[in-house]
Parts: C-alpha cells; sequence; structure tokens
DNA sequence: GCCTGAATTTAGCCATGGCTCATCTTATAC
DNA sequence: GTATAAGATGAGCCATGGCTAAATTCAGGC
C-alpha cells in the first residue's frame, strides 16, 4: 500500500522531530480528518507495522521501522534526482512524494548514477 | 483519477490497433475481471469520458479521446526518459505504468531536456 | 431458424480510504 | 479537585476498485 509508506514514513518523522507521534498531527500533515487517521493507524497495528494504545502515542514495531527507513530512503533519493535535474523545490517535493511509490530498485539505481554524475559536474 | 487514464488510453490504443475496444479485451490487459472493467466503464460514461451501450463496444467521447491523448503523450515520454538513462525495457514498461500519473509538467520538462541531451550524445 | 459458447451484465460481497457528527478521555489551568 | 478544551474514538455514511457466481444476450455454425 503506498498509504502505509507514507503513515510510517512520517510517523518515523515526528518521534525524530516531535518525540513521538500523534495522531493530530499525523491527520495534520497528511492533510486528512481524525478519523480517517485513526482508522489508517488501526489498520497499521493489524499489519504488524506499529502500537498503538487508545489515547497513546503510536510507536513503529521493528517491521514499521524497516519499511520506515526504506520508505525514506527511496523518497529522499527521488527528491534529490529531481532536483539534480533541475526541477524546482517546490515541484521536486510534490512529484517524489507521488513518484517514490512507482520507481524500482533498478530505476532508483539508474537515478542515483545520475545524481553522481551531476554532483562530480 | 489514476484509473480513469489508463482506461482510456486502453481504449483508444485498442480502438487503434483493434479497430474497437471490447470490455472483454480491456479486462484482459488490465489484468482484472470482466465485472471489474465494466463497472469502471460506467464510471467513465457517467463522468464523460466514454459512451457505450449495453452489449456493445465503447467509444471515447471528446473529453475521453483528449485526456487519452495526453495521458499517452505523459506515458510516453516517461518510458522514452527511463530508457534514455539505461533502465531496460522491461522495467520501463512497468515504472512508466506508474510514474505516468505522478509528475507535473515542470518534471516532464527536465526529462525532455535528458531525452534531447542523450539524443545528441 | 436454432444451439451453443462467448461476452456482457446483475447481484452481492469485501477492503481501502475518505468524510461528518457525536461522544468520551485526558490533561491542564485554575 | 473540578471545569474545560484538546485529542481520540465511535458510529455511520460514501466512492473507488477489486472479486465470484449467476443470469442474460448475442453471434456464428450448423
Ligand atoms: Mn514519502
Ligand atoms: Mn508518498
Ligand atoms: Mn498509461
Ligand atoms: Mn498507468
Amino acid at each position: 500500500m503506498e498509504s502505509t509508506e507514507d503513515y510510517v514514513e512520517l510517523i518515523d518523522d515526528l518521534i525524530r522531530t516531535q518525540g513521538e507521534a500523534r495522531l493530530v498531527d499525523l491527520a495534520e500533515r497528511l492533510g486528512v480528518s481524525q478519523p480517517t487517521a485513526g482508522k489508517t493507524v488501526a489498520r497499521l497495528q493489524r499489519d504488524g507495522f506499529v502500537t498503538s494504545e487508545p489515547y497513546r502515542s503510536i510507536f513503529l514495531t521493528e517491521r514499521g521501522k524497516s519499511l520506515a527507513d526504506a520508505a525514506r530512503e527511496r523518497h529522499d533519493l527521488v527528491y534529490r534526482f529531481l532536483l539534480a535535474i533541475g526541477v524546482s523545490q517546490d515541484t521536486a517535493e510534490r512529484d517524489s512524494e507521488g513518484v517514490e511509490h512507482h520507481v524500482s530498485e533498478e530505476t532508483l539505481q539508474a537515478f542515483q548514477r545520475i545524481i553522481n554524475s551531476s554532483d562530480k559536474a
């Protein structure tokens, strides 16, 4: 699921930057209502990506953490790639949010090569 | 909707290559059951992208045709771009099918520049 | 002209991902 | 200690996009 990746990535991000991941912040950052975020988190828990108890903040399981790490890595690479080929920061942010979910390892490697050669230049 | 684009693009394709777009071919090419394809075509009709009468083949409206054209153009450009940066044909086919729906005009232009310069080289 | 098999439609189910409105907890300010 | 406001849940709705099983229509072969 695409949204699974976006959620765990954001949960990880919130834990890093805010110390904890609250539903209200997930909802705000994702532009979604709190009940929607809640339902999705329930699914994430059912599928073993997070743990959460009523009225408490959300934690990633091992499984959630590795998915989050992989997702962030991919997201960052796509973002840096877009910048490297001359796309504006705003557009790179928007497009990478979608494209990240559809690029294979092989394509990511090609992106990496482009980044490398534009670094050198 | 992503699937709207995929459907009209494929309908256009079938009309070009097969002379007409039948539900059974849509379903087969999209890897989906016939009832699923049928329901989606009903939505396309409701939204003014196609016309269809019971048990007959499917036609694009003006609106459907221009969406199909735009979608194919974008799809092709993404595909050619992936080839240009060294991705294999198979992967380029798979990845372009997803990526096409998430690239802005600005990113497409950057892709085009890369294609151009690799053509020259 | 009818039989039969392929194509289509109908009915009914499910999961995901959205929403609003209402209710319930919890933490904090006083 | 309690009132209150913020945060979280619950209930109930909807659209999209998937499926299977069953019924219907249509076209080609005989
Ligand atoms: Mn992401
Ligand atoms: Mn994303
Ligand atoms: Mn396409
Ligand atoms: Mn596609």
